[in-house]
DNA sequence: TTTGTATTTAACAAGATAGTTAAATATGGA
DNA sequence: TCCATATTTAACTATCTTGTTAAATACAAA
């Protein structure tokens, strides 16, 4: 699977995500991790395993237990996707908002156009 | 499904995401953006349901043609979601980069530590 | 109303996902 | 060495996903 498309199935998961929120406070073992869940140890363990591989999460050993931390970097390529369209919809308001000012220059409303559809107007 | 699961879900398909790229340069029919893809056309279809459900679409009927439109406003929710993220993890840098100021405050390589494990050194 | 084009729905199969319990593995300490 | 703790792996099951083909639906035009 590619990386991005592994990163988004990662983040899919409320589960995973919460660890991850869990995870922006600080470094965990597994079991304190799981501790919140109402979930067998496997599970978790296996969630841990699908935000190693996406990149999300970096895990070291200390004596038996894993220790692990938060990887920002592995959201970059997620990050810069959404972004792209992010700026793409912003584009649309901006360019929705123009186009509304080019067609109703005056916030009067008119009542005098006969037949036609209603034109749009702005909601905020 | 939560609405930032059923977000990255949709998203964590490569099909799905070059169909949005696609509608990012203009609204287009179902056979359109079915076109490119080497696959049925009711496969498609069951992409763009995906996408429908999760809000990143819009689809608007005229005579037998469905068109479809980009809808960013649905991306809303992952991004902010995943810009706190960006923010935590550039903020790590921005420490690491501030750990390693003061750690080592001149830019010359010490050769003379005996035996330690080599310092941190910045690569960018 | 018949026909052709556009698209969706139904029914099905293969593979992925996410959970379970039980067993295996790794490490520290008595 | 033997035991307790922490975590993973195995085996299994239920459910979801994604694709296929065939049939159904929607609309325009002849």
């Amino acid at each position: 699977m590619d990386t991005l498309s592994q990163t988004f199935q990662a983040l899919a998961d409320p589960t995973r995500r919460a660890i991850l929120a869990k995870l922006a406070t600080g470094a965990r073992t597994v079991g304190e991790l799981a501790e919140p869940f109402d979930m067998s140890l496997p599970a978790v363990s296996r969630h841990l395993k699908v935000l190693t591989d996406a990149g999300l999460i970096e895990r070291s050993t200390e004596a038996q237990w894993r220790r692990c931390t938060l990887r920002g970097e592995g959201l970059r390529a997620a990050s810069d996707w959404i972004e792209f369209y992010r700026r793409f919809w912003e584009q649309q308001f901006d360019r929705l908002d123009a186009f509304l000012k080019r067609t109703e220059p005056e916030p009067t409303v008119s009542t005098k156009s006969p037949k036609g559809k209603r034109r749009a107007r702005r909601n905020a």
